[in-house]
DNA sequence: CGTTCTCTTGAGATCCCTCAACACCTGTGG
DNA sequence: CCACAGGTGTTGAGGGATCTCAAGAGAACG
């Protein structure tokens, strides 16, 4: 619950700079003639709030947002965690739907919603970028919904470190190595579960030496096997 | 669990139609170049199955559809209730990313995808019909997040309840009549809940005289003030 | 070297699940 | 018309997974 950052138009005619998606269907950055801006975000900063009128869409350069849903009485969904190279805000429907804040220190590309609708009608591909990250989203959100209807904790809490790790993996690092932005409050919320609960799971997979948590932050997959396993689970 | 019904292109050249948007976001049919076909379900008759090849977008004319993903273990979670007018298999990678099974009797339109893919790059309008589809579904499967995430057995039936509602208003029909085609089990399976509890609650609000039960498959609403409240948690 | 924030661990309470029995409805066949 | 069977929904009793509350241990920071 933090001011809002709106990105600065940083230089008058900022780098003219255009979409175009990459053999993974992640987004880069290239050569066009919309006016984008780039803007730094500290953690705990928010990029846009639920029901505010949409201005821009955001890539991600570097660093982790949560986005996330409240309920009347302050209870909180977090929806994603969005990683660099993917993009946030991509409603249609005028408003965000959800709140976006970054996890860690953030770089996001700021493109007016004014410049997406040009790119949608006059760039033929991009129409299509755009349908196929929020179908990927779609398919995120899916797999999210059956850990969260029909996982127990301890699944979900291994699903959810697969998903980091096989993200890690997607972005050219070690796939074991999981970095943790989030808190263990976000990873929660995330779950639908309590603090407590994600810390006694970890405990739990550090005892069957499935993980081993190096800080905080950091955690190592030593059996992904195992891991692949409990969160399934056949065990 | 069933055979899978693969429309039957009926009538070689089956009446020339075309999808359009209507102002509420809906979609319709009208005409235009591609080949379509037409093809009515019974109750547990599948539309297509999670990981089979993408073949067909279908649009929901009549009926009511549930999409679901399945886990190694045989756990179902339904992911989505589709009701006319939705369009269904919209996904972006080739393969359906869940199954959809006919609750009820279903009447289908069946559109091959090298239609769709031909609308896309053709028709303008096209493509960002069905952005505003995906992204609408997004939203609504986000929502469904919250419950599953956040929300107690009685909110999350509530809240169901008053979705259901919306969308018989937003169909045209009396929003406090509500149809339910689907069985308990599959309010349990889309609730992440079990069937004993789904009828508990259903019991509770009874008593507390905020929902008739008609039938199995029919409640009114009788106090939509209190069932918006238990919805949120204030009761 | 405190202060504060975060994480861990424990003990008890609670909500929902599991298991089990029963009730209801529908169709079938005697 | 009744008996019965199968599918579906309801209700009850008990148990278990997770939450709540509470205290303490680490880590980060001035």
């Amino acid at each position: 619950m933090q001011q809002v950052n709106h990105p600065t138009d940083s230089g008058m005619h900022a780098a003219v700079q255009r979409l175009t998606s990459d053999s993974l269907g992640q987004i880069k950055i290239g050569h066009s003639c919309s006016s984008t801006s780039e803007k730094t975000l500290n953690a705990h900063e928010h990029l846009y709030l639920e029901d505010n009128k949409q201005t821009h869409v955001y890539i991600l350069l570097e660093g982790v947002v949560g986005t996330y849903k409240l309920l009347a009485d302050g209870r909180r969904q977090i929806v994603g965690f969005v990683y660099p190279g993917d993009m946030l805000g991509l409603d249609q429907s005028g408003s965000y739907t959800n709140s976006a804040e970054a996890l860690s220190t953030c770089r996001v590309r700021c493109v007016p919603i004014s410049a997406i609708d040009k790119l949608i009608l006059g760039e033929p591909g991009f129409g299509q970028t755009v349908l196929r990250a929020t179908s990927q989203e779609l398919a995120e959100t899916r797999e999210l919904l059956v850990s969260l209807g029909k996982k127990s904790a301890m699944e979900k809490l291994a699903t959810f470190l697969l998903r980091i790790s096989r993200r890690m993996d997607a972005n050219g690092q070690n796939p074991d190595c999981i970095n943790l932005p989030m808190k263990r409050a976000e990873i929660g919320d995330y779950l639908g579960l309590t603090i407590e609960t994600v810390s006694r799971n970890f405990t739990k997979l550090k005892g069957s030496q499935i993980i081993k948590i190096v800080s905080n932050s950091e955690v190592r997959i030593l059996d992904r096997a195992a891991l692949e396993a409990v969160s399934e689970g056949s065990i």
